[in-house]
DNA sequence: TAGGGCTACTTCCATC
DNA sequence: GATGGAAGTAGCCCTA
């Protein structure tokens, strides 16, 4: 047991490293996959940077973003955004 | 149907919606297992950054890898960094 | 000159090396300025996050940004995200 | 006074908004000076990416970037990325 | 109050 | 050139 890293230490190393490698493939995949969908809505007609704005905003709770672009809106008015 | 999006464009528009939202529902579920291997990994006495350095280098091609090793070595050489 | 990196391309080397660092170091000193902006301005009791929100749209073009806030909001209909 | 914003408010509003600008403004100068160095030295024969790899690692102290270094090849040797 | 995880942001890189 | 993903960084909150 020279070895800096022992045998039980090196499968559990590789363990992790193969674990994580998995995942990492899946990740790809399923970001393949919204591409493909991105693309499909695309040649549909959508206006794909509204489509990821709205979703983006579906993630966050409705009152709390109304609120957000109620704040924001005041802001803008202030500035003479309008 | 003076709604500005027929009722089959905002069929289309839920069905694009709700494959992204499940697609990335995923990932958000994969970068969590990954978080939680790196954690796993922590918890048995690994340095996590050096994994994350690792897994890295692992998708880089290993020739490729070496030759860009050499360069930067060559490099903190010239600038004193040994 | 059986050094890998003759003294000339050191010199060089070293200089490029010194004005990328410089340049970082002004880099970080704005960052802590822009940082301080903001935190004097939660401090004043306004919203962090509306203000970005704000400076963000700012950079836009007018009329572009009333024109992707026309179809994110068509498509929050549709969605009945009212 | 029915503003929801007062004058004052609005002043300081405005101020925060202007300083932050003015401060985004100089860090994108900045970075097209980095960009620029950065291409002259590639027309210099340097390798941009290693370039970027060593001022990043002389940004660490040498004593913890050659630890790091060495628990990577510790891990890469466990590994057989030899 | 110093540390330590967590979140959000920004930057960087690789890919198309 | 644009896009998405990953890494590093900073600020926040909580705990000890």
């Amino acid at each position: 047991m020279t070895d800096p890293v022992g045998s039980n230490v090196r499968e559990a190393l590789k363990a992790f490293v193969e674990r994580v490698e998995r995942l990492r493939e899946e990740q790809k995949e399923l970001a393949n996959d919204v591409a493909d969908v991105y693309r499909e809505a695309k040649g549909g007609g959508f206006d794909v940077r509204a489509l990821k704005t709205v979703i983006r905003l579906r993630t966050q709770d409705a009152a709390e973003r109304r609120e957000q672009e109620a704040v924001v809106e005041t802001y803008m008015q202030a500035l003479g955004m309008t």
